[in-house]
RNA sequence: GCCCUCAUCGUCUAGCGGCCUAGGACACCGCCCUUUCAAGGCGGCGGCACGGGUUCGAAUCCCGUUGGGGGCACCA
């Protein structure tokens, strides 16, 4: 059967980037070894339980590539796939540690256990359930203050509980000693302490890959597996991605916490997937830039880092560009196609002449753009209609108001409008002749203004090519406007 | 407060007792190339948290200090 890894988040929201980067190590390490990689759903908590979270969960993992082998959408042999499906399946393993003496019902109020741990805390003691339920009956509780109708079952964590276990990146590891867990809520839901052991076991899996918060409820888990005679799996627990500060990564003070955001700057699944990896972890070789399947070659739990790692997406933007200029022209343009029609710029569907026009184009900004959205300002001088062009006024102020504006944009028009053939080589050589020997301009300065005046900007892609591509009527069109209100 | 855990350039990291005068990548700063901006090439700045040990020898091993992080829920 193999090794059988599952990822497991909860639909409480926008999936989390932490979600796509412990799904990238489980896979890479299933990839490996040849086994399964499962996508649970753990939607326990009613309460945090949000719509559509699901569907983004599938959306956005696809999108990085990460796909699963068994899941909700994709069934399998250990469905269903969503542990609010599973009800049934956890009460005769509730029934059994409470028969073994392993679990007991309390019926705690939970302002009395919030009080309780407020006094704990304050006379600097551990903090911890005290018991009171416990060997008791209902009526008997009943008859103390703090009684809740609805009971929860709580695990009875010995003297003698082991601390320590193996993880396959940071060794022998101790873990703080347990509290006598809630493993069934009052509504009746497990908590995912009972969830995720029933779960993990009835599906086989193999090594448990998860984040470092996960340490320190880890023997209460050794313990649920033990009581219930369980072999126990392998497991891993992932360094947290950070926020600047150091903070476990959130999306309040990191909008990259939302795995969605990538995909709406323009970031290439691929760059994504790449960078995820470089987090906490390095190929053997020293190489930065690698792809999924090299990372899965040579892939070892020992060369993963515990050190939690600064999600500073400063690296991301320099390998987003540098996947970019890999891309073949038409793999590129159809991605950026989405950005441009955000942007109302290129229809949608798009049109055989805005295609051919954007793969004419895309060579001139590839080794340009950092993320796929870097375009829609790039190239809008091109697909915007004509009605609409404008100069922006900064430009405008830098390349129109100088001196030299307004014979440069004339020069240009007399050299251009004769010009037989409208092509870059063509043009650039008439317009080298008018301004720079011409008028005696220094290349940065001739061309300026025509620059700002054909792509409305200082910046833009190379000029001649650039003209070219715009066609001579519109280009002629934008330098008349331009020498128009220089003169003014 | 209690428990656990971690510690190399600004950031991501290599390093697992001598190959370290601590290597690489990104960022940053110069220079070159150049019609702008990029891309590319070359160069530069910059780090072993601190204090004790162990050892002929420590970034690497041990102890302590400091600092960071996580957990301590009827959330996952």
């Amino acid at each position: 059967m193999g090794v059988r890894l599952r990822v497991a988040p909860s639909p409480t929201g926008d999936p989390h980037v932490g979600t796509a980067y412990m799904s990238l190590f489980n896979l890479a390490f299933v990839r490996q070894q040849g086994g399964q990689f499962v996508l649970r759903i753990e939607d326990t908590d009613r309460a945090r339980y949000v719509e559509d979270s699901e569907r983004q969960i599938f959306d956005t993992l696809h999108w990085l590539g990460l796909d699963w082998d068994e899941g909700p959408d994709k069934g399998g042999p250990y469905a269903p796939y969503r542990q609010s499906e599973r009800l049934d399946t956890y009460a005769p393993f509730v029934s059994r540690l409470l028969e073994s003496g392993h679990a007991y019902y309390c019926w705690c109020s939970t302002e009395r256990l919030a009080s309780m741990r407020e006094q704990q805390q304050r006379s600097k003691r551990p903090t911890g359930y005290d018991r009171l339920c416990y060997g008791k009956t209902r009526d008997e509780r009943a008859a103390l203050p703090g009684f809740s109708e609805n009971p929860v079952v709580r695990m009875f964590i010995p003297d003698d509980v082991e601390l320590t276990f193996t993880d396959l990146i940071r060794g022998e590891l101790s873990a703080p000693r347990p509290d006598d867990q809630v493993i069934v809520k009052a509504d009746g839901f497990p908590t995912y302490h009972l969830a995720v052991v029933v779960d993990d076991h009835l599906m086989n899996i193999t090594h448990v890959v998860r984040g470092e918060e996960w340490i320190s409820s880890t023997p209460k888990h050794v313990l649920l597996y033990d009581w219930l005679g369980w072999q126990r799996p392998a497991f891993a627990h992932m360094p947290l991605l950070r926020n600047a500060d150091r903070s476990k990564i959130s999306k309040r003070k990191n909008p990259a916490a939302r795995l969605l955001w990538f995909r709406e700057k323009g970031y290439l699944p691929e760059a994504l997937r790449n960078f995820l990896a470089l987090m906490g972890y390095s190929m053997p070789d020293g190489r930065e830039v690698f792809s999924f399947d090299e990372m899965v070659e040579s892939f070892d739990w020992s060369r993963v880092n515990p050190v939690g790692p600064v999600f500073d997406l400063t690296k991301l933007d320099w390998l987003n560009g540098h996947y970019i200029r890999q891309l073949e022209i038409g793999d590129l343009v159809s991605r950026m196609v989405p950005y441009l029609q955000a942007d109302g710029l290129v229809a949608d569907p798009a049109s055989s002449d805005e295609l051919a026009l954007l793969t004419a184009a895309t060579p001139l900004v590839q080794e340009r753009i950092a993320l796929l959205s870097d375009v829609v300002p790039m190239l809008s001088f091109l697909f915007v209609p004509e009605e609409k062009f404008a100069v922006e006024p900064e430009s405008a102020a830098k390349g129109l108001s100088g001196e030299n504006a307004a014979s440069v944009l004339t020069a240009a028009l007399s050299a251009l409008e004769s010009l037989g053939e409208w092509r870059a080589d063509a043009i650039k050589t008439a317009l080298e002749e008018a301004l720079v020997a011409g008028l005696g301009l220094k290349p940065r300065h001739a061309f300026t203004p025509v620059r700002v005046a054909i792509t409305g900007r200082t910046v833009s892609p190379p000029l001649f090519e650039s003209m070219e591509l715009l066609g001579r009527d519109r280009a002629l069109g934008r330098l008349r406007a331009a020498a128009a209100s220089t003169a003014r």
